[in-house]
DNA sequence: GAGATGGTTAGCCATGTGGCTAAGTAATTC
DNA sequence: GAATTACTTAGCCACATGGCTAACCATCTC
């Protein structure tokens, strides 16, 4: 089973990070552009994309003296689809719980 | 904005805290039937479930001697929320993308 | 080619995390 | 009431994380 959910999880569980995330959903953006808005020094900021960056959520390219990234969805797929299938299950154990109280309630059909 | 999603997703990024939420999934369960497949001292043991609980997936009340655990599900819900709002801008994006390749190919109607 | 711009590297610091052992308390059981 | 069971607390350790400054490339721009 796909552990990296370990990094993909820890990348997405930090304000800064999701914000550099829901940034990139806009389009890829340089260094610079996702640094602006963080009151951040750079390298410090820099740290975080490297986290984004080894959990696969974004990837980058440098051309030039500016390295611009974007988003890679597939990651961010698997949480989801790891949240959905708990969800799933849970649901099926209310609705197993439920009919249990239902059958209880009319003890001989 | 809910950014208890921090202790959520952190909570979440750890395979033996995902194993427990599975576990629970289940059905609830006390703290030692949680700990044994868990090859671990049970006071680190204890500190996962701590941080569980502190992120509200889970619910624990003592009751004698035995502390019994249970899902909590809303907070899982809120990160499939975000992590699902995130994926349909994606998508939306993509879809705008592929709209102006369509135009660009078909460059007067 | 000097200066500005855009990143990068190195190194420090405080705090958090994930593990342990040892010892303690509180409820059950015999 | 002594022993067992089920946690709990305290305290230690190594390493990761999230922040910083200072100094260092590398590439444009004038």
């Amino acid at each position: 089973m796909a552990n990296h959910l370990d990094s993909i999880f820890a990348a997405m569980a930090d304000p800064t990070r999701r914000a550099v995330i829901e940034r990139l959903l806009d389009g890829p953006a340089s260094v610079s552009d996702l640094h602006r808005p963080h009151d951040m020094a750079l390298p410090s900021f820099l740290k975080h994309l490297g986290k984004l960056e080894s959990a696969g959520l974004v990837r980058s390219e440098k051309t030039g003296r500016t390295r611009v990234l974007h988003i890679e969805a597939a990651p961010m797929a698997a949480a989801e689809d790891w949240l959905a299938r708990q969800r799933k299950l849970w649901e099926g154990r209310l609705n197993r719980l439920q009919a249990l109280a239902e059958a209880l309630e009319r003890p001989k059909t």
